[in-house]
DNA sequence: AGCTTTAGTTTTGCATACAAAATACGTTTG
DNA sequence: CAAACGTATTTTGTATGCAAAACTAAAGCT
C-alpha cells in the first residue's frame, strides 16, 4: 500500500512554530516587531489557538518576548545580550570541538575536509553567501561529530537568537582570512584528535566573531533596513 | 494606596507552566507520566487552553515530550541523554567558573565563602538535604558572578531536565569528601581569579557527578518509588 | 484460545465565542 | 493649545464547542 497522503503531516502548532521561527531567523520578522494574532492567523490560515501555542514555544526558546496582556514581540537583544549570547555560544562551540576531536570518525573528518575545500573555493571567489552556508555546514558537522544530542539542541536554540542579527553581510578581508586560517587549523586538530587545542581554537574563533559583530553594532551597520510595516 | 489585590497576577499559562515545571522537577510528575489535559485542567481549575499553552512551553524547554495526537508525557531520559546532559552542564559550569573568576566582586566572594562554611557545617553534621541546598546556592552564586544572563538562563533550563532524577538521595562518604575539597578549591580559585583553573575544576566537578549518577542509574538505585497513579 | 473487527468512549487538536484589558481617538476642560 | 477624560474599538486571554484520532472492550471469526 502506497502512502500517498498518509504522510502524517505534523501538528498545526508545530508547523506554525517552524514557519514563524524561520521568518524570525531570516529577519523577515525583525526584532521588536509585534506579533498580531489576528493578522498572523489570517496570514497562515489557522485559528489563533495553534498560533498562540506556537508563540509560547518560541517564547520558551527565547525568540519572542511575551508582554502580559499586550501580546508578543520578536525578541530584541541589547548589546549586552549579544555579548552574553556569543560567550555562551563560544563555550558550546568549544565543548563541541573538544568532544568532536575525541570522537570524530574518518568518514566524518573526510566530509569536513571536503567542505573546507569548498569553503576555501568560495573564499577565493569572494562568494560570501556560499562561504557562510559552507561555514555553517562545517560547524554543524563538527557539532554532529561531538555526538551529543543535548549539545546540538542547546547550540541550535541559542544560535537561533543571533541569526536575526544578519551579521553575515559584513566581513572585512583580514578577518575573513583569519577565519579561513582558523578553519584550516580546525581540520588539523580534528585529524590529530587534539581535543584541548580544538576547544580553545573554536572558543576563541567565536569570540573573534563576537568582536566583529560588536564592531558592526557600534558603527551601526547592523539592523539596517529592518523596520517592517504591517 | 495599598496593593492588596492589585498585584497583577501573571497570566494563567505562566502560572500553570510554573506549577507544572515545579511538579516535574520535584518528581511528583515522574518521567513517562502522561499529562491528561482534562484531569490537569480540573485539578488546576483552568481551562484546557492555557494548560495546553503551558505544556507547549515545557516541551520547548525539554521537560515534556509531545506525542502527535497522543498528548504529552513527562520527558524520560535515556542513559545516553543523561550523559549528554551532564556533558553540556559541565561545559556551562566550566564557562560559569571561568567568567566568575574574572568578574567576581569582593562582596560576592565573601558571600560564597560564607555559604561554603555553612556547607561544610552541613557536611560535618551529615545533613545531606541542607548540604544540597547550600551546594545549589553556591553554584547559583558562582553563576551569578559570571554576569551573563544568557548563561544563567541556559544553565537553568538544561539543569531542570536533570532535577527529576532526584540523584540527591545518594552520596557515599568518599565522594562527598571529594566534593567538599573541590568546593574548597573553587573558593581559592575565585579569590585568586584563576579563570582557566576554575573552569577546569568546575567542569571536572560536574563530570564526577555525572559518573556518580550513572553508577546509581546502572545499579538501579535511581528512579525508585516513582510510579504515580492518578 | 487467539486474533481481528467494530461500536462506543475518551482524548486530543483546532476553531469559535466571550470577557477583560489595552489602545485609539475625539471631546472636554483648564 | 495641551492635558485629561471618557467612550469606541481593537486585541489579548480564557473558556467552550466540535470534529478527528486514539483507545477500550466486547463480539465475531478462524
Amino acid at each position: 500500500m502506497s502512502n500517498i497522503i498518509s504522510i502524517p503531516r505534523q501538528a498545526l502548532h508545530q508547523e506554525v512554530a517552524t514557519r514563524l521561527r524561520q521568518r524570525i531567523i531570516e529577519g523577515e520578522l525583525a526584532p521588536g516587531v509585534k506579533l498580531n494574532e489576528r493578522e498572523l492567523s489570517e496570514r497562515l490560515t489557522v485559528s489563533r489557538t495553534p498560533l498562540r501555542e506556537a508563540i509560547k514555544m518560541l517564547a520558551a526558546e527565547g525568540l519572542v518576548e511575551l508582554l502580559p496582556n499586550r501580546g508578543a514581540v520578536v525578541a530584541q537583544m541589547s548589546e549586552q545580550d549579544v555579548i552574553d549570547t556569543f560567550e555562551v555560544i563560544a563555550g558550546l562551540e568549544g565543548l563541541s570541538g573538544e568532544l568532536a576531536a575525541q570522537r570524530i570518525s574518518d568518514a566524518e573528518l573526510a566530509e569536513i575536509r571536503a567542505l573546507h575545500f569548498e569553503m576555501r573555493a568560495a573564499h577565493a571567489r569572494r562568494d560570501l553567501s556560499t562561504y557562510y552556508a559552507l561555514n555553517a555546514r562545517i560547524h554543524g558537522r563538527i557539532n554532529a561529530a561531538a555526538r551529543n544530542a543535548v549539545l546540538t539542541q542547546t547550540w541550535q536554540t541559542v544560535n537561533a537568537r543571533l541569526q536575526s542579527l544578519r551579521f553575515r553581510s559584513n566581513l572585512d578581508e583580514s578577518k575573513w582570512q583569519q577565519a579561513v586560517r582558523e578553519h584550516e587549523r580546525m581540520v588539523e586538530l580534528l585529524a590529530t584528535h587534539d581535543a584541548p587545542a580544538l576547544r580553545a581554537l573554536m572558543s576563541s574563533h567565536l569570540l573573534v566573531k563576537r568582536d566583529a559583530v560588536l564592531e558592526l553594532l557600534r558603527t551601526g551597520r547592523l539592523y539596517e533596513s529592518r523596520k517592517e510595516e504591517s
